[in-house]
DNA sequence: GAAGAATATGCCTTGACAGGCATATTCTTC
DNA sequence: GAAGAATATGCCTGTCAAGGCATATTCTTC
């Protein structure tokens, strides 16, 4: 779960992740696509990988990359518990109100 | 987005969200619970509240932090997306493959 | 088996960030 | 208003991880 979260923090990571949620990927297409070296690509899947996010298929010098959906399923049930525990805040004014305060909270403390 | 996974990607902070995730709770009685000193805890909290994942409220010299539900809806509609995508994605799985070889060998046949 | 493509790895540097501690700030109570 | 409780902030230090680059590795093709 939070190996989970740590390799989804990680911005270019994510964009990785979401770019793998189109459609499978070779290390190079996706340096490609976004702008990255690739043996940063490499390192970034190496991590998604580690963290079981992704599996590797070779494909001839290729390597294709494919999400695993088993961690974002896991991560699912973590956030339902959530709302679970959440469900009785769904009055969006008490929100808002709240909101409000905090911010003025902050600005005051800042001293601006 | 990013900045919620962000914040939650420090094992400390995911521990405290977890916690208020039973309750509001002020600070003393969080950096109690977690056996973290209250200066950590409270710049974990400036984190939190930075990304907009907590709340606070204060009562005599007290500060109750709370949790935000809006960060966790929008992770939880991310997350739907995903699911879609990863589904459709296992069922053309084999014909995006095939369609990738198909394009290499055109490309290869142009003289690329 | 030599050349070249696709990818992985190792080393180095640098920036960010978490923890520790002292101290400032805010609020209550007397 | 002094004392003390609850919390925030500033400074310092060490650690860790991401980027850059060179190079190793693996596979194909000729």
């Amino acid at each position: 779960m939070n190996a989970t979260l740590i390799a989804l923090a990680e911005p270019n990571r994510l964009r990785i992740v979401e770019l793998l949620r189109e459609k499978p990927c070779p290390v190079g297409e996706i340096a490609k696509r976004l702008r990255l070296r690739q043996p940063q690509v490499s390192k970034h899947l190496r991590v998604l990988s580690d963290a079981g996010l992704v599996d590797v298929r070779p494909v001839a010098q290729q390597r294709i990359y494919e999400l695993r959906s088993a961690p974002f399923d896991e991560l699912d049930k973590w956030l339902e518990t959530f709302r679970r525990s959440m469900t009785y805040r769904m009055d969006r004014l008490d929100d808002l109100i709240s909101e409000r305060k905090a911010k003025k909270e902050r600005e005051k403390q800042r001293g601006d």
